[in-house]
DNA sequence: ATTATTAGATACCAATTGGTATCTTTGAAT
DNA sequence: ATTCAAAGATACCAATTGGTATCTAATAAT
């Protein structure tokens, strides 16, 4: 019973947890050949090379986040629901257990230097998608009058970003949920003051 | 002409950059080797394995930034020109050349796992004075009616240091000065608005 | 000047790394 | 039932890893 996909799928997925948890560079081959079952004959023929492994793993995380995320902002209604998702999603990578080694992005930011040309790359073009999702979200609001008229979007994004992510790296250091929590609760009542209407 | 003492400090100070920048489970002794002119058997005189390297080197840079940021603020006035003085630090990571790599700090707490004891528990007592040195200030702002009298110390300290530490990670990615500023603009902002009287 | 000590260089070590070549097994098509 | 391509296991490879044992050279004490 050989189901090549699943192959795949079962070395992305626990690869995935791997380099979240230990980090991308300090994973060897042979811990996903303990992690999976399979062997390196099995690794190196659905993936070119390890750095090949690492850009799908990481580029899988991505994608089930923005999906999920994604979602989950349409169904809300209003600015205010729509904004609070997107807080809870990265409050989620501290509280919620499924999330092992916190965000993957954070991650990535931090292990790569020019030498990840590829997975250096693919983080920036999440972080932009971050910041997009969220510039956009604070655009309709204007249009439905639920934004104030003066908000500076692209100033509103890199703060949430930067917030959640620092009180990530925070509450995964200290084994905590203290510093995530502050840090949304901080978010939630600076946007219904100074940025909703 | 042989100085030990300064071998030693050569050798912390080009590992320093090293882990700094590549990393330290992906600096390898031959890179330091490389860096400093200096062989393995003289690493290996003045450190007892690498992990001890990684955690003086880790060391040395916190109390270089310590030393620095504690007189800076002592000399400070007052409240706001002490915690302008801590903002404009965390900035310099990014705006000034001779920081590279970033937050020591941040980039430990990414990189660290259960396996890194040692210098898990440096970087959680790294940030716990982090945060003390705000709450102290916040504090003695209080007391002086330089501070709101309501104002929640714990939760402005961990806001502040997770919207710098984010803001760091964001700009180093893009390799622009944008996030961090826009988190220096509106934390110096909020400070005034809704911290100091 | 000689000696003792210590700093640092050299030469090695086993273990691990990413990667490849080859072999065996599986399952679908004939 | 046989054939055959593809999936995955096995066995290898050179390069690199952290670490050690040993050797040489430099300095300080005598």
């Amino acid at each position: 019973m050989r189901k090549p996909e699943q192959t795949k799928e079962k070395i992305l997925r626990e690869s995935s947890i791997l380099f979240n948890t230990k980090g991308y560079k300090s994973t060897s081959i042979s811990d996903i050949t303990n992690a999976t079952g399979y062997t390196k004959g099995a690794i190196y023929r659905h993936f070119e090379n390890k750095d090949n492994l690492e850009i799908q793993a990481y580029e899988k995380m991505i994608r089930y986040i923005f999906t999920n995320l994604k979602t989950k902002i349409k169904e809300a209604k209003n600015t205010k629901d729509k904004l609070f998702i997107f807080l809870n999603h990265f409050e989620n990578y501290i509280i919620n257990e499924n999330f092992a080694g916190g965000c993957p992005l954070l991650n990535v930011s931090i292990e790569v230097d020019d030498t990840n040309y590829d997975l250096k790359y693919k983080a920036q073009n999440t972080l932009t998608v971050f910041k997009e999702t969220i510039m956009t979200i604070l655009t309709n609001g204007k249009k439905h009058q639920q934004v104030q008229s003066n908000c500076n979007e692209e100033l509103v994004a890199s703060v949430i970003i930067a917030s959640l992510e620092g009180g990530i790296m925070m509450s995964k250091l200290t084994q905590s949920e203290k510093d995530i929590k502050n840090v949304v609760t901080h978010l939630k009542t600076w946007i219904e003051k100074d940025i909703l209407l």
